[in-house]
DNA sequence: TTAAACCTTATAGTTTGCTCTAAGTCAATA
DNA sequence: TATTGACTTAGAGCAAACTATAAGGTTTAA
């Protein structure tokens, strides 16, 4: 069992994120302690490693709240849920595909730079 | 020279969005018909090409609009603005990275998925 | 010349994903 | 037992990047 502040350590979530998520349904039915005080579980761990998996390849907290959701409806949802991680994956890979396209002309722009910066240095020396 | 709407088309930004990056001093001197309405320059559109890379490889407006601000400053500025965008261009390389190791972790989910997919479609069939 | 389509500014509203505050409760330590 | 520090909830606040609205001016085509 590990306490809010052990798990924000772990996730490198804030406290403050982790009871968020919680409210916005993302971790459902955290034990509490007879205090009341937040006492997580491993299988709680597991769920996080995911969303944050998920959140980190930019899925969006309402489709990784609706994914959840259907994890708790039991293994009938099971190909809904694959369909969903399969299509998040191919909008992924595209996404990273169309950002090498951009960091490409950013690359062709450092050239252009480069080129100009060694110019106006030669200039300047000339003038020196 | 180009209206608002023809650069809106070119771009895929929303003349909305145009109007807002005026404002907030992405682009600046944007021409006007005696009418008062915005004529883009080719050298806008440039311009907007470059903010459009940035942009969609994460940089936020606020560092973009540093960049033009620098550009403004003429040649005296080239080093700062080469450094900028290699750091960016780090930056973005290092992002992608991280995202090829979560993608990694979905693929593995992915996998898992269709095993218990299987096992759960298996199990369906017997009990017919 | 008048209507439709398009443009202008100023300002307000929206969404996402946090982040902070207030007021109070719980737990461990001196 | 008192105090310190971590925790609780409810709700407010915030930053980024749009997006929409209102009220009015401009162009163009019939």
């Amino acid at each position: 069992m590990y306490s809010i502040k052990d798990v924000s350590e772990k996730t490198g979530l804030s406290a403050h994120t982790l009871r968020y998520y919680e409210r916005e349904g993302l971790l459902s039915g955290v034990e509490r302690s007879p205090g009341g005080f937040r006492q997580y579980t491993d299988a709680d761990l597991e769920a996080l490693w995911l969303i944050c998996c998920l959140k980190n390849t930019g899925m969006s907290l309402q489709e990784i709240t609706r994914f959840v959701t259907l994890a708790r409806e039991g293994d009938r949802t099971l190909k809904q849920r694959l369909e969903l991680l399969q299509a998040h994956r191919d909008d992924v890979i595209a996404r990273m595909e169309e950002m090498q396209q951009y960091l490409d002309k950013v690359n062709w722009k450092i050239s252009f730079y480069n080129e100009k910066l060694l110019e106006y240095e030669k200039r300047n020396e000339a003038n020196d």
